[in-house]
DNA sequence: CATTACCTGCAA
DNA sequence: TTGCAGGTAATG
């Protein structure tokens, strides 16, 4: 489900509606996992107030008066839901955090690819060592972009997707910012010129705002915390638009896989370097 | 560095 | 019945 635009607008919603609010007591569905063991994630979150709730890269953090942290990651089906009690049961809830004032956090997750998991201090620290600037770090600039993407040589499209790289792009919004930026997903990084890395820094920009202000992509999965879909799916330039017109050319949009994920661009807008030198 | 693996559901 | 799905960790 989500990237960086479902991610935050999943943490802006948590903001309003959980911060101050007191852990009375948590359900755990069947045997589900949650980390780093059952005993410590029921000890530290009973009784924990929200102090406030916070988003590193793909990561939702919801920080406890204690100063430990309650994380969550969606990966591709996961859902965090907020409920007035007595709210009918989530599809697929694997926890069920219940609030003084009776309103409950459900985090519901199908495949059960995302994670629910209490960290301290140090390990946020650790967390955030993990991943690359979002597309909207102040110091990112065209410049910076293309050095650090020079830090893998794979097609563009591939490195668009390690979050160690770059953070907040996921399979949707990398095919729209490539097409956004006419570069060929397959282009090499290396192959990346500075006049490519500032059209694709600012349709990275471009298209998570245009995400964001749409409320999200839904495909299938994603809802808001209220269980709401977004709308950013009927704004899809390339994604999922195999055999479709090209929004701009109106040339077949082709489909190849790419690091093993679906991959979408236009031919004739979207030109490898190599290729663009021979138009000259 | 590339591929597989983790899970469940659904559409082809 | 197969392959694919918004993500990432663990393998070779």
């Amino acid at each position: 489900m989500p990237e960086l635009p479902e991610v935050e607008i999943v943490t802006r919603g948590l903001k309003k509606e959980i911060v101050g609010k007191k852990i009375n007591s948590i359900e755990i569905s069947g045997t589900y996992k949650v980390h780093p063991s059952k005993e410590v994630f029921l000890k530290t979150l009973i009784g924990a107030k929200i102090a406030d709730v916070e988003r590193v890269a793909k990561v939702i953090l919801c920080k406890l008066d204690s100063g430990k942290f309650l994380t969550f990651h969606l990966a591709m089906t996961g859902r965090l839901l907020y409920r007035k009690s007595g709210h009918k049961e989530e599809l697929y809830q694997r926890v069920k955090f219940i609030f003084d004032d009776g309103t409950e956090l459900r985090f519901s997750d199908l495949r059960m690819f995302g994670y629910a998991k209490v960290i301290d201090e140090n390990e946020l620290e650790n967390l955030k060592t993990k991943y690359g600037p979002t597309p909207f770090h102040k110091d990112l600039t065209p410049e910076k972009l293309l050095e650090i993407l020079g830090q893998r040589k794979s097609p563009i499209k591939k490195v668009l997707l390690e979050q160690d790289v770059i953070a907040g792009l996921g399979n949707i919004y990398a095919n729209d910012a490539l097409w956004m930026a006419k570069i060929h997903p397959e282009t090499l990084t290396t192959k990346i010129t500075l006049d490519d890395a500032k059209n694709l820094l600012s349709s990275m920009q471009e298209i998570l705002k245009e995400g964001l202000l749409h409320g999200g992509s839904t495909i299938k999965d994603f809802v808001d915390i209220y269980g709401n879909p977004g709308s950013h799916q009927h704004h899809f330039r390339v994604y999922g638009k195999e055999n479709k017109p090209c929004p701009n050319c109106k040339t077949e949009v082709k489909m190849t896989t790419l690091g093993g994920r679906s991959t979408f661009y236009c031919p004739n807008c979207q030109k490898v370097a190599d290729e663009k030198l021979t138009l000259f």
